[in-house]
RNA sequence: GCGCCUCUAGCUCAACGGCAGAGCAACGGACUCUUAAUCCGCAGGUUGUGGGUUCGAAUCCCACGAGGCGCACCA
């Protein structure tokens, strides 16, 4: 049956545009009466193969198909027939057409499943409804029976005798060669640009990969997965501003998490010596190459450890994550190689940014001295700022960026480290460091702060500051607090950002690579809503 | 938020002050071993939106929108 002419009974894609316009009538009024317009019309093509007339039965597309066979697991079962060999062995197989050449009564196509992609090669008189299977379209889905082959021309393939339309791709899948790069494109319509390109669905397997060996290495360790709440009566547990949100029943206001840090450290003090949670985190900031609003992170609490352990075990668990992954700890990212075996270099920081100054910086440096050195490298400065947030300016204004290799930065300055614990030797540093790989935070750890009496005066002055106009600043946790006094003992703590990390390893420049939907504008309607008639 | 850059057919891209084009996809046709098949044919556009300059604008200017990169903030 030839298909329908554009335009015939207005019922294919002309409709909205050109056939239309043809007849005269004014796209823009069409347009504005179905703000659906950018939906595609049932197209009329397989209509004869699949779908039936009457009530209650439109369609053969049926509810399962038995696949006896992945499309990988037939290129390699079969690898050793020769070319003109025919196997004798009957398939099924399923997936998505990505390349159909139809030559006359032949039909070579490609099926790709999440294994990867076999040939097709269909014959007039051997496979069924050959004329509807000649004529479909990339990106249908189908399911096909036959033996496996291998054709004259040395191609691996399912000669296909019967087959079945599992779905149609009214929508085109992009340039077949090139794929899709219109960024648009590729991130709100992300099912499209993970069929258009494979290094993006790549990236997606390589993060649940590292996800779920996180995951397994932390229990072999002996850490027990816990969740603990997203919405926080009390946003706490890291300097960042809050998603608001209402919970009705209560008619109270509630926060998402900026950090489950509070939390997890209250399962310490309830007897869970050793918790991870792997989960979402979010903050209400700025979107960029390396941030999304939502985010996931790694949180972990280990009793009777203090920061050096854990630097030991951030090191064995990265690298280690390499291995599993990536299968080495010598990775490319962006062009330059990095080696994550350990032992990380370990410095601090006030030995980093005295290298890269070429002062001699500590925290205990006048804060005149400070401030002039901080200008002279252009660190903006604001007059609020003690000793220690202009080393920690300083720092990153000077050394971070050029820190490429992974690195252990310790011993940062007490007041810019709320939820740290004092250094056991100097009273103005807290044992905390940050992991920094390819010059970005990788990690974040301290020996958490235990005192009750001092994680009260640490809230209160976080609190000063938010009534003063600093909105990241935390407020006075007092169920916290109360928790903290029935004993926290000495605990190292530490957040990894699982994004960023799955960016290092899948050598990607941006964070929405690594993210199945990330936060993206809302799509602007492409005509403003006509004035009501 | 600031600076620079980008936006052309469903997709990937040309045309850079003088008739808006190609490849792929789609549509019609030929073809019994294709590999991004090939060939013939047919369609497809308010050049992001609005304004300006000009005899003439996709092209130059302004504004707006969306996006990218960098800076700032942050993990």
């Amino acid at each position: 049956m030839p298909p329908l002419r554009r335009g015939a009974g207005g019922r294919d894609r002309g409709r909205h545009g050109r056939a239309l316009r043809a007849r005269g009538a004014v796209r823009g009024e069409d347009r504005a009466r179905r703000p659906l317009a950018h939906l595609a019309r049932p197209p009329a093509r397989l209509r004869a193969h699949h779908r039936r007339g009457g009530a209650g039965r439109v369609t053969t597309i049926p509810y399962r198909f038995e696949q006896t066979a992945s499309a990988a697991e037939v290129v390699e079962r079969w690898s050793g027939l020769v070319a003109g060999e025919e196997s004798g062995d009957e398939v099924s197989v399923a997936g998505r057409v990505m390349l159909s050449r139809p030559q006359g009564k032949l039909a070579f196509s490609q099926l790709r499943d999440s294994s990867g992609a076999v040939q097709l090669f269909a014959a007039d008189g051997v496979t069924r409804d050959f004329d509807a299977f000649r004529k479909l379209h990339l990106g249908d889905w189908i399911g096909a029976s036959g033996e496996v082959v291998r054709t004259r021309r040395g191609e691996l393939s399912v000669k296909v005798s019967d087959w079945v339309l599992l779905a149609e791709a009214r929508h085109g899948f992009g340039d077949k060669w090139r794929g899709v790069t219109d960024v648009e494109t590729r991130f709100r319509q992300r099912e499209v640009d993970l069929w258009a390109n494979p290094g993006s669905r790549d990236a997606l397997l390589l993060r649940s990969r590292l996800v779920r060996r996180t995951r397994e290495r932390l229990w072999d360790l002996g850490f027990v997965e816990v969740e603990t709440p997203i919405l926080h009566p009390i946003p706490g547990g890291a300097h960042a501003r809050p998603f608001v949100t209402h919970f009705r029943a209560l008619d109270m206001d509630v926060y998402l998490r900026i950090a489950p840090e509070l939390y997890l450290k209250r399962l310490v003090i309830g007897g869970l010596e050793k918790v991870f949670e792997i989960g979402r985190l979010f903050r209400n900031e700025g979107l960029s190459p390396r941030h999304n609003p939502e985010f996931t992170s790694l949180e972990l609490y280990q009793a009777y450890a203090d920061y050096r352990d854990i630097m030991a075990l951030v090191e064995e668990l990265v690298s280690g994550l390499a291995l599993d992954v990536l299968g080495t700890t010598s990775i490319t990212y962006q062009g330059r190689p990095l080696d994550l075996a350990p032992p990380w270099r370990r410095a601090t920081m006030a030995e980093l940014v005295s290298e890269a100054t070429g002062h001699d910086v500590s925290v205990h440096t006048p804060r005149e001295t400070l401030e002039k050195w901080a200008r002279d490298a252009d660190v903006e400065l604001e007059p609020a700022w003690g000793p220690g947030k202009l080393m920690l300016e300083l720092y990153e204004k000077t050394a971070e960026g050029d820190l490429w290799d992974p690195i252990f930065v310790y011993d940062y300055p007490k007041d810019v480290s709320p939820l740290a614990r004092a250094h056991r030797e100097d009273p103005l540093l807290a044992e905390r460091f940050e992991a920094v790989v390819a010059g970005r935070e990788l990690a974040n750890a301290f020996s958490e702060l235990i005192d009750p009496d001092e994680q009260l005066a640490r809230f209160e002055a976080q609190a000063a500051a938010l009534e003063a106009g600093d909105e990241e600043a935390m407020r006075v946790d007092t169920d916290y607090v109360r928790a903290l006094e029935h004993g926290l003992p000495p605990t190292g703590g530490l957040g990894i950002g699982i994004d960023r990390l799955a960016m290092l390893f899948a050598d990607a420049s941006h964070i929405r690579e690594v993210i199945s939907f990330p936060m993206m504008r809302p799509e602007p309607p492409e005509r403003p809503e006509p004035p009501a008639a």
